[in-house]
DNA sequence: TGCGCTCATGGCACTCAGTTCCCTCCAGTA
DNA sequence: TACTGGAGGGAACTGAGTGCCATGAGCGCA
């Protein structure tokens, strides 16, 4: 049937009885594959669970919750990766092994992933859940990036378009093998993916227009092309001179 | 009070009663920045604006749905906007214009704006809700540029970043402008943020501080003083342009 | 004029997610 | 034995969202 995931830091040896966290998500699982996603009632699920309906609330905030019991945990691993690089680090490197470390999650259980997958495919409600999951993986990101680019000219703009391009060449790479039900190989998807991304804004790609960041510090140079609306060359320079 | 977005393409003339769809937005953001978005029921909505209870779910899906009450035509006339263009259009050029329509309907009505920001900001069930939205503009971009880009290798990824970056500069750029409570200049504050991602991705980059491996002849550089006063700017770059 | 049709609205009752409050059970402990 | 604290169970409540039907206004048509 479908398999748990990773179970918390708690106790290895539990033989007999799988904790209540556990036989509640297989239990969901096997209703939601079976009649449904909105046909399952969460009453089904504790039924089936052999629980108390008031136990189901005390593990999962909500129903949605259920279906990715591990987004939470691995959110709390890559903050910390994060957290423990040095300056030395290729800021965009790092944030490109940040999201490798969301794809293992999923490589860990692969017909779980798929499963979820499907689910979530059709289920709008599901869908936004996982996007305010992958926003806040997406924040993270941004944030470090942020700090790593903090100083330089439109630096929280550099953060929030990089760490966007990350999760988005890093969920093409996983959508593309969850598509191939689990069979081919997503390390290779993702990194393909994400070299990409590496090729556009890392160090030897020199970065986005960086401006003037060589240049003497009371200079700006505009370039412009022929036949531009003044209001908008106006505009560029308005925006530029504004100090973030 | 607060100002209701604006009507669809319903007949102009209504003077005295205003259209209930009207009505339950304008008593909706009332309460909700009177006790906030949780503490206010539909029932008080409806009774404030004199409505039935079963009338507010035929205009709106769900009580979030209020708070956005036009992005599903402005989410329609993007998608207009993007299968109306030519093979001649350059893609990326193509989705930040189309970006823009979205900042077009925030900058319309600035207040409006800004108070559904802060709504946004502090509620996490409307978070889900834009996320949700944003990811759907998201994939209108997406899916053009894949067209675009069908047959290029890697067409599909490209399109997915580049889809990725115009909306996170967007919102970069959005962001800075509705935290200034509507003050500043919007269009400004997202050029300059989508000039970034023309620069990256562009192919053809003619924006201020691009990469200036330019032709000349198309080009024009102007190089000034930090604190040089703005009229003689534009008064220099005017009288270069004159030249031609 | 009156008949029937359609459509917008209101009202009522229902399901179900999520919460609050309180209960029991059990383990550890003095 | 009594106390205590935490895990789990259960009843009742709130509120979002839905289905069903009644009403009433407008409208074509005989």
């Amino acid at each position: 049937m479908s398999e748990a995931p990773r179970r918390g830091p708690a106790s290895d040896a539990t033989p007999p009885k799988p904790p209540i966290r556990d036989s509640l998500v297989a239990a969901a699982f096997q209703l939601f594959l079976e009649h449904g996603y909105e046909q399952t009632t969460v009453d089904d699920i504790v039924t089936l669970a052999g629980v108390g309906r008031r136990s189901f609330f005390r593990y999962f905030p909500s129903k949605e919750d259920v279906v990715f019991p591990d987004h939470e945990r691995c959110l709390a691993d890559m903050t910390e990766f994060l957290s423990s690089g040095t300056d030395e680090d290729d800021p965009v490197e790092r944030v490109c092994d940040a999201a490798r470390l969301v794809l293992r999650m999923y490589a860990e259980n692969p017909t779980f992933s798929v499963q979820r997958y499907r689910l979530t495919r059709k289920v709008p409600g599901l869908r936004a859940y996982e996007l305010s999951v992958v926003w806040r993986y997406e924040r993270a990101l941004a944030e470090y990036l942020r700090v790593r680019f903090a100083g330089r000219r439109d630096g929280t703009l550099h953060a929030d378009v990089i760490a966007a391009a990350v999760v988005a060449a890093h969920n093409n790479g996983l959508r593309s093998w969850l598509r191939s039900d689990g069979q081919g190989d997503a390390a290779a998807a993702v990194d393909h993916a994400l070299g990409h991304v590496r090729d556009t804004f890392g160090a030897k790609g020199a970065g986005i227009a960086a401006p003037a960041q060589e240049e003497p510090e009371d200079v700006v140079v505009v370039i412009s092309k022929r036949g531009t609306p003044m209001w908008r060359v106006v505009r560029e320079i308005e925006s530029t001179l504004r100090q973030d």
